[in-house]
RNA sequence: GGGAGUUUAGCUCAGCUGGGAGAGCGCUUGCCUUACAAGCAAGAUGUCAUAGGUUCGAGCCCUAUAACUCCCACCA
């Protein structure tokens, strides 16, 4: 039993037995019943690369917390884990550790490659879902997915075809991002915008047959190299004789067509702009309206290829810095500006994303958003909070196509196979035999894999079994909400969503609960950078996972970022170990026979099962609006101000007093109201809820799949809730009155409660047993008049009542007329405030009754208490 | 350039549909009261960023301003 346990709780052991325990038991599985309502979450798989860090921590909490929630309340909850392949981020981290044996890519060969790729993932996917555990996740394991596994690749090619034969995927040349370094394309999702310090080179283009100039700017001199035209805007005054002219590209030689196109803005700069058409996506543009030539310059290591003369080889900015200084030499460049401009940068590893013209594989948006941007405004998709609705419609009303084709090895590979005869392009399933155009059988597939984000987008189907018809699938799906930070709105909400949709012609999720980053003590991200990063397994061996857990939902609102330091985590654990002795406190007093037969509630008890049931009632709320900040700050205040620090004190005398006819229905209480507080908080903190249930009863199994506490009527008992409010705050005062004058609890003294009102009497009279010790009188004497009252007791006037203590000290009448005088100023300052408002034509005819009611209440009560304090008052 | 967020106690933050400003930590004072000193009790501290407006009533709604933060964006 806990009572011969420590009195420190400790979670490390607790926790361990309790997760294998659950484990052992099944608990987590989930298998489709369709007798009940089902509640399903996907979970956003994490890398195969990653580590358990804060942000998994809080993500997972949550999930873990609406999950424990709903199975408690009845529904057929599924929680699906699983792991994603992370193409880029994995084939750079099985590079370097190749590089380490002194190993390139093209040593092993794509298949060699590959192995060591499997290798990785057998090695270290799974480690982050083993650290999931700690954090005490309830999640199914038996259904663990990875975006590679063999349903998962069926899904993605079954999706990949569809798409192509649909005319929604395509092969296309376009200028896509490019990164030098990692050697792929990628998305316009994955490009960071970071500030950075650059100039503005202002050069003068040479005109042909003439001793004019043209001058223009750039912050990029070496992609001159691929100039193919000069624009300046069609009505632009300065320019007009030279529209259709020719001028000479400096360095280069090359002759170029001096063309008019609206694109250029004539107050900017010169109004004059160079045109790089396969180096610039507005060039680009403005290159297909002229029907310009484009000259790639680039090689994909970012250096300059033959194209480039005798810079060939050269790396970018070595080119440049080269040719800048010729240009000087020449006397073209005019002059040199110090700019802050954004640049693009690869958000893997920071390197200057290129644009480059390549043939790449894309998926045709502006059909597959609409459907989606539909869903949100007609709210069959809601956004928790809502303003990420907002970001959600921009970038779908802004969506460009999506390029789905990246040049490494792990990955899907794309299911396109090129005819070599020919040049058909075969999309299959599976490998074709021969070119289905000519029946060559010279045949190759696309050397190309798919960005990670194409086979997280099916995640909310693919893991339920798609494309088979799964009786899971038609349960579980659409899924009930999707659990995420806000930082991941566009790669991967967005693509589930139009995903979901496109295949599944509904909505993957119902709900989006986004929440914020978790932040270091001074609000900077956590970074390896900074070195402030914060390892949860750290904390979870310090303070335990519920404490943990308590601290990231506590005091945080949906959306907002938190900052995370150690003092939050010292109350979290005080918290439980609070709980923790409470709990010993009861079952220390816990008896065998705790059948609910002849149990004599008092007032204290009513109102304490009056009050765990309103708690159950406002959390569910709480929960159901996802404000589980607000849950669980409720439950922690129920816990520890109400039920510790009142009840438990009320009752003490009952307890110890055998002969208490009571006695029993203390002890009913104290647990029953126990119990439905652990179940509340069970969600957040499910181990040392599980460890106490346990103790304290054998009607259910585990807290786990008990029953969630439900508000009921019978346990509403609104006039005992009011009398002990004002029981408390009677002891309030008179605790109050002590503790100003310095009077020691070990010090007693009689207090005697003066009312004429026979029920307020009759209150106190029953709350005697624990008032006393509450109060720490001596005695205390309810009556109608002052009898027997020492004329220099101090007093105070509560409502419908005085009391007085007679203290042996002398007291300083002077002090205490000084006391009253101030009470009786504030009191009439209160009924001032009321009456203002009663006397208020606007506000009586418009206010609503209950509120007028209320004020009207207020103001009987106030003036019944200054004309007592006046009384008093009157007779010093 | 566009959009969003934040501004509440010394610190970090809650405050749900408008109806007397809250928590944790910190601080002051007194207590080892047989569950808990990781505790108990009693305190102190706020022009709810600023200026207007709507309303019987505004921390909350509207407008403007300021400061900070973030996101998006192809001005060379």
């Amino acid at each position: 039993m806990i009572k011969e346990l420590e009195k420190v709780y400790d979670p490390s052991v607790v926790e361990e037995r309790w997760y294998q325990t659950w484990l052992d038991k099944k608990y987590f599985h989930t298998e489709v019943d369709k007798s009940k309502k089902p509640f399903t979450i996907v979970m956003p798989p994490p890398n195969i690369t990653g580590q358990l860090h804060m942000g998994h921590a809080l993500d997972n909490t949550i999930q873990d917390i609406l999950i424990r929630w709903k199975r408690m309340s009845g529904y057929n909850a599924l929680w699906v884990p699983g792991i994603d392949h992370a193409s880029i981020s994995t084939e750079l981290k099985v590079v370097e550790k190749m590089a380490k044996e002194g190993l390139r890519k093209e040593d092993v060969g794509r298949e060699g490659f590959l192995k060591r790729a499997w290798e990785w993932k057998e090695e270290y996917g799974g480690i982050i879902l083993k650290q999931l555990r700690k954090m005490g996740s309830s999640c199914d394991w038996d259904r663990v997915r990875f975006t590679m596994d063999e349903g998962c690749s069926e899904a993605v090619l079954e999706v990949f075809t569809r798409l192509y034969n649909e005319g929604l995927i395509y092969r296309g040349e376009k200028l896509v991002n490019w990164c030098p370094k990692c050697q792929t394309t990628i998305s316009d999702a994955e490009v960071n915008h970071v500030d950075k310090q650059g100039h503005f080179w202002h050069i003068k283009y040479p005109i042909k047959d003439s001793d004019e100039f043209l001058q223009l700017a750039t912050t990029r001199p070496e992609t001159m190299l691929g100039d193919t035209a000069v624009a300046v805007h069609p009505e632009d005054e300065r320019y007009q004789h030279l529209i259709g002219k020719t001028c000479i590209l400096p360095l280069v030689g090359r002759e170029l067509p001096i063309i008019a196109d609206s694109y250029v803005e004539k107050d900017f700069g010169t109004g004059v702009v160079k045109i790089t058409p396969a180096h610039d996506p507005n060039d680009f543009e403005v290159g297909v309206r002229h029907n310009l030539p484009r000259i790639n310059v680039m090689n994909d290591d970012g250096t300059i290829n033959e194209n480039g003369g005798k810079y060939q080889g050269l790396d970018r900015y070595e080119a440049r810095k080269q040719m800048v200084a010729e240009l000087e030499a020449q006397g073209l460049l005019v002059k040199v500006e110090d700019i802050n401009h954004a640049v693009g940068v690869h958000e893997r590893c920071n390197t200057v994303v290129e644009p480059l013209i390549k043939l790449q594989w894309f998926v045709k948006m502006e059909e597959l958003a609409k459907p989606a941007i539909e869903v949100y405004k007609n709210n069959q998709l809601r956004m928790i909070p809502d303003r990420f609705g907002k970001i959600y419609l921009h970038w779908l009303e802004n969506i460009r196509d999506w390029c789905i084709s990246r040049q490494l090895w792990w990955g899907h590979r794309i299911p396109a196979y090129y005819c070599d005869d020919c040049g058909h392009i075969t999309v299959s399933k599976t490998a074709p035999a021969v070119c289905e155009s000519c029946g060559s059988a010279h045949i190759h597939q696309d050397e190309d894999t798919l960005d990670t984000w194409f086979s997280s987008a099916l995640w909310p189907f693919s893991t339920l079994g798609w494309p088979e018809k799964t009786e899971e699938l038609e349960q579980f799906y659409p899924t009930s909400v999707l659990v995420t930070a806000y930082d991941i709105i566009f790669f991967w909400v967005i693509r589930m969503v139009f995903s979901g949709l496109k295949q599944m012609g509904e909505v993957p999720f119902h709900d989006v609960f986004i929440h914020g980053l978790i932040r270091d003590d001074q609000g900077r991200k956590f970074s390896k950078s900074l070195g402030n990063g914060i390892d949860p397994l750290e904390v979870i061996e310090k303070y335990g996972a519920d404490a943990l857990r308590l601290t990231l939902i506590t005091g945080n609102a949906p959306g907002n970022d938190m900052r995370f330091y150690w003092e939050r985590m010292d109350a979290s654990r005080n918290f439980a170990n609070k709980l923790w002795n409470a709990s010993r406190f009861v079952l220390m007093n816990l008896e065998d026979d705790d059948s609910d037969d002849l149990l004599l509630l008092t007032p204290a008890d009513k109102w304490i099962l009056s009050k765990v049931n309103h708690l159950a009632k406002e959390v569910t709320e709480n929960m159901n609006h996802y404000e589980l900040g607000l849950a669980v700050d409720k439950i922690h205040n129920f816990l520890w101000d109400e039920y510790c620090d009142w009840y438990i004190e009320m009752v003490k005398p009952r307890l110890y007093n055998k002969e208490d006819s009571t006695r029993k229905a203390a002890l009913w209480t104290l647990k029953e109201v126990l119990i439905n507080a652990l179940k509340l908080l069970h969600p957040y903190m499910p181990f040392i809820t599980e460890e106490i249930f346990q103790h304290l009863q054998s009607d259910e199994e585990t807290i786990m799949l008990s029953k969630w506490p439900e508000y009921k009527e019978e346990w509403n008992f609104a006039q005992q809730e009011a009398e002990m409010d004002q029981i408390k705050e009677a002891v309030r005062n008179i605790r109050n009155i002590r503790a100003e004058r310095n009077v020691p609890p070990s010090k007693k003294a009689k207090v005697f409660v003066v009312s004429q009102n026979e029920e307020t009497r009759l209150m106190f009279e029953h709350a005697e047993v624990f008032l006393k010790t509450l109060a720490s009188a001596s005695e205390l004497c309810v009556q109608a008049d002052k009898d027997g009252i020492e004329e220099n007791a101090v007093s105070c006037v509560i409502e419908n009542a005085v009391l007085y203590i007679p203290l042996e000290e002398l007291v300083d009448m002077a002090k205490e007329k000084e006391r009253l005088l101030k009470e009786q100023e504030k009191m009439k300052k209160e009924i001032d405030r009321v009456e203002k408002k009663l006397s208020n034509q606007g506000f009586l005819a418009k206010a609503p009754q209950a509120v007028i009611d209320e004020e009207k209440a207020k103001e009987a009560k106030y003036r019944d208490m200054l004309a007592r304090i006046e009384e008093q008052l009157a007779q010093m």
